[in-house]
DNA sequence: GACGGTCAATCTGTATGCAGCTTAGCTGGT
DNA sequence: ACCAGCTAAGCTGCATACAGATTGACCGTC
């Protein structure tokens, strides 16, 4: 496997990754100076990286003003959930991949952490939890359109999502302990459907939050 | 509206454009100084345009080689027609938009043209009446993010698909026909629904096609 | 004190130069 | 005739310089 990724695309992830994981909330101003200071390249390829995430809608780019993190409208959140919960069920019926023992180890793995979370809540942990269960999940989608979308929507509900982590605390952890115990068992069955169905219906909570502590009001 | 397409969208909806009419077929190298020359702009904002599409798989760029258009593999190809065989029955359920008398003109001038391409077959008029149907198909999308993803999946299955219109000729003129008849009387109905089933039907078809003429073999 | 205008700081958009990589074609030896 | 090696041309990747846009602060005036 050739594992070289380029500069671009190594900048592109850890801009999605601080996006999601809230590090660069909305309102955050990208510079691309500053970044390309920390990664110790010029403007060019961090340039890159932005205009490559530009589709998601989570940066918005203006002449003269910079790049900033965009909040998704209450309507744009509404919508890429719609599209997640219909995304999710087919995530078993369209060549799912196999089960193998390294993905029981890693859910395991986020079910121990998931645990002590719920003794000693902290939001970081909560989002990195999160965010390798999902990448868990689009490990076993074999379709390879399907794993894309599901990752684009994935970065898009984020940020808003893991806000959560911040305002509820105790609750979501354990709305995440018991999805990876539902996960745990789908996968001791080696059945691949039953994790999308899973996905459909906690997606389908952790909506139902948003819509209650984030969305409330137009 | 803001009508203030930035130059680098420009350039990126052309090479997309040129991609699935088959001005630029699988094979074909795409020179950023070339490019450059002929929009009257610098290689940046052309390797920005190739780079923004990168991630739909129909171009590749190699260090010190160039850029070259990519036939999708028989297998990505077969992902993406299912991809888009289960987005279909989706248009008319998630938020569709209301079908406008513009909508209705537009599926009857695109009729009249199938009809005289039935009579006088021309594979650049085939690829263009398509286009423009899947442009108003597109339209009546509410959802963006499952408009995004129909954008998406008809890029990556266009250049392919549209290969038929030089094997077949008149086999899917008449194909064509049907489906913008369809099409028609369902916009008739206000049945936006019916339209994605429609799709949905007339896309697996197309499949079929693809598979018995193209993707025969391994 | 409040308001309008101007200027400077700062950011993105684009052009250009250079280094590194890849490959086609030539050349010399066998 | 064939093959190995080399060279030069051409392309992308990145850095840098400059132009254009925007904003906030400062200053003068009413």
């Amino acid at each position: 496997m050739q594992d070289d990724k380029s500069i671009v695309e190594i900048i592109q992830d850890e801009i999605l990754r601080r996006i999601c994981f809230l590090e660069t909330p909305p309102g955050t101003q990208l510079k691309e100076a500053e970044l390309a200071g920390e990664f110790n390249v010029s403007r060019t390829p961090v340039r890159d990286a932005i205009s490559r995430i530009s589709h998601l809608g989570l940066v918005e780019t203006r002449n003269g003003v910079g790049s900033v993190v965009m909040a998704l409208s209450p309507e744009a959140i509404r919508q890429v959930y719609a599209m997640r919960l219909e995304l999710a069920p087919l995530i078993g019926t369209m060549s799912p991949r196999t089960i193998t023992d390294e993905h029981r180890r890693l859910c395991d793995e986020l079910l121990e952490a998931a645990l002590v979370l719920h003794g000693a809540f902290d939001p970081g942990r909560y989002i990195e939890i999160n965010h390798r269960l999902h990448g868990l999940i689009a490990d076993l989608i074999g379709n390879q359109s399907l794993r894309a979308f599901w990752w684009q929507t994935y970065y898009q509900a984020a940020s808003t999502w893991h806000r959560l982590g911040h305002a509820l605390g105790a609750e979501v952890a354990e709305a995440l302990v018991s999805e990876l115990r539902e996960v745990g068992r789908a996968l001791d069955s080696g059945d691949v459907a039953a994790i999308g169905h899973i996905q459909r219906v906690h997606i389908g909570y952790g909506f139902a939050r948003i819509e209650r502590h984030i969305l409330t009001g137009p």
